[in-house]
DNA sequence: GCCGTTTTCGGCCCGACTGTTTTCAGTCG
């Protein structure tokens, strides 16, 4: 069959433009939701929807997606176009979906905007309203005017989702800030995105309780760095951060911190699963706890835990709640024991001030010490192209003796290069030198604009060298500021297993590559997967937390993560040859 | 539009806040 070479992600958009259209057009809500939903259970797939279709696969049995969608996904992945998309489009005036885009604009003014004033873009708008044209509309007036405008001018400048390693800092900040503030502050935690452990954070949610909520609300809306309060309530307050945040503070009785604690942190397609199944045992949830439709009565819940047992159910840990089966597991009392900071033995990715980090070799290794690791290895940067002050054959060897001839360490140093992929696959030192490491990582940091084919098949080459044994960040993505390479990724997993190489999820707060779904494909395929944290400096070893997340999120347990194994296994793993690797791997820590 | 150990038809998650209104529609999460 021939096919457009269309993404998951293009098919969602697909559907996300048509709920869009159909919420302008005010049509059913339940029609809408229901392509909503079909869009992020389409981009939540891990394999390729087009492949499916050419391969001739039903799709039958995704949930939320019936004989309409299923057609229509047939029809744009053959034809690239979806015909039910275009008469709707035709029928619509223009600018409405990006008029949506505004916060504040929904669906009904939108269309009141495009229809009555005529006007199809964002500028447009702002225009309308200079001349006083939006504010004489139904239901519109100054305040709202005003709304809109401010709405349109954070959109433009404020980057839309910081990377949750930035977010972190701003919640304990905050936490801290109030507690000092508001004494009669009781409960403070996070809520949504950061407590899911998301890898972005669009906004931050905080929830409370306290015998005095206006106190809280006059300490959270006085902080120095809050620039803006954008509504205030007893229950609810939102406020923008000098950084541009938003964060919303709601305050709760405490006989109902477990049931809010649940409710904000979703994700959404989470909380409606869960509301769904508690449908159908009579049950409605709220963030105020769970009402017997029959009776009318509500039960209130301190306890998160207790919230979900009532469902009959165990508690997912919040990193797995996007709707992609923890629901069923937790009924079943089946979820697995996903991977822990304290599993991982040894940090197999760190460098010294011999090549672009902050500290010593005996400084960093110390602090690894402390950490309480088994085992670390060193990898400083080869010398490539000069760049990060990467080590001469020479200084490699001179290190490597070293840390050969080092006392006095509970701890197993290991020698080991953070080794360039260059542009040809080809490695920067020679065999010979890399079979004198014992971890070599081996990393792509130039020529990233090569073709999926050249670049699929460059680090498949390294994959191929005996000596090594990681590849570090292997998309060299970095969150808001660089894409990621283009590569098969399936490919690489394969070759991975092929060859008995692991996969590194690098847990930089702004790399986290792999990321979540690629994890999830690296572990159905079988692949070694190991967590690193890259570290420049003493202070970034705790950042393997956000790592441990990244593979949290797509339920990796200790099992599946090479550097979970205690040192004599670990050592056992890399003394044997590569491809026998896998037969380690799959022993020691029972695939 | 999807879905069904209640159903192939009739349901579909739930509440807070704002602004423009004299009782509520619209938006957001």
């Amino acid at each position: 069959m021939k096919t457009k070479g269309v993404s998951n992600q293009e098919i969602a958009g697909v559907f996300d433009e048509m709920a869009g259209l159909l919420e302008a057009k005010g049509d059913s809500i339940f029609k809408i939701r229901a392509y909503q939903r079909a869009a992020r259970v389409i981009e939540g797939l891990p394999g390729s929807l087009e492949e499916a279709v050419a391969a001739g696969e039903e799709l039958k049995g995704l949930p939320g997606i019936g004989e309409a969608i299923r057609g229509k996904i047939h029809e744009y992945v053959t034809t690239g176009r979806v015909s039910a998309l275009e008469k709707l489009k035709a029928e619509m005036p223009d600018g409405v979906l990006q008029l949506m885009n505004v916060p504040g604009i929904g669906p009904k003014t939108a269309m009141l905007i495009a229809r009555e004033a005529g006007v199809s873009t964002v500028e447009g708008v702002e225009k309308a309203i200079a001349d006083g044209r939006l504010q004489k509309l139904p239901r519109m007036g100054e305040k709202t005017a005003e709304n809109i405008l401010r709405n349109i001018r954070t959109l433009r400048t404020k980057d839309r989702r910081i990377p949750l390693g930035r977010a972190m800092p701003v919640v304990e900040r905050i936490m801290a800030d109030l507690r000092e503030r508001c004494p009669a502050l009781e409960k403070i935690t996070p809520g949504g995105s950061v407590r899911r452990w998301q890898e972005t954070v669009g906004d931050i949610d905080m929830m409370a309780t306290t015998d005095d909520p206006e106190q809280a609300v006059k300490a959270f809306v006085g902080l120095p760095y809050v620039t803006r309060v954008l509504g205030k309530g007893v229950k609810k307050t939102s406020v923008i951060l000098d950084n541009g945040l938003q964060v919303d503070l709601r305050i709760i009785d405490k006989e109902s911190f477990g049931a809010m604690l649940q409710h904000f942190t979703g994700d959404r397609q989470h909380n409606i699963q869960l509301r769904d199944y508690a449908n159908s045992m009579g049950l409605s949830l709220s963030e105020y706890g769970i009402t017997d439709m029959k009776t009318g009565r509500m039960e209130k819940f301190t306890e998160e835990e207790a919230f979900y047992r009532r469902l009959g159910m165990d508690t997912p840990t919040p990193e797995i709640r996007h709707a992609r089966g923890e629901i069923e597991l937790a009924r079943r009392h089946a979820l697995p024991r996903l991977v822990e900071v304290g599993d991982i033995r040894g940090d197999l990715h760190m460098h010294s001030d011999w090549s672009d980090g902050r500290a010593p070799i005996e400084v960093m290794l110390e602090a690894a010490e402390e950490a309480g690791y088994q085992y670390v290895a060193l990898t400083d940067h080869s010398s490539g192209r000069g760049i990060a002050n990467g080590l001469t054959e020479e200084r490699l060897r001179s290190q490597i003796g070293i840390l050969r001839s080092m006392r006095g360490m509970a701890m197993k140093v290991l020698c080991g290069s953070e080794v360039d992929i260059r542009a040809d696959g080809t490695l920067d030192y020679p065999d010979e030198v890399l079979a004198e490491l014992d971890v070599v990582v081996a990393s792509v940091h130039s020529a990233m604009g090569q073709s999926s084919e050249k670049m699929t098949e460059r680090i498949i080459k390294a994959m191929r060298n005996p000596h090594v044994t990681v590849i570090g960040h292997p998309t060299t993505r970095l969150l808001g500021s660089r894409e990621p390479v283009q590569a098969d990724m399936e490919a690489l997993f394969r070759a991975a297993v092929e060859t008995g190489t692991a996969m590194e999820i690098n847990a930089s707060p702004e790399r986290l590559d792999l990321n979540d779904t690629h994890v999830m494909r690296a572990k159905e395929l079988g692949a070694p997967l190991v967590i690193s944290t890259d570290s420049h400096s003493t202070g970034s070893l705790e950042k393997l937390r956000y790592g441990v997340a990244v593979a949290r999120r797509w339920w990796c347990e200790a099992r599946h993560i090479l550097n979970t194994l205690p040192l004599e296994d670990f050592m056992a793993f890399i003394k044997t040859p590569k491809p026998e690797r896998m037969r380690v791997f799959n022993q020691r820590l029972g695939g």
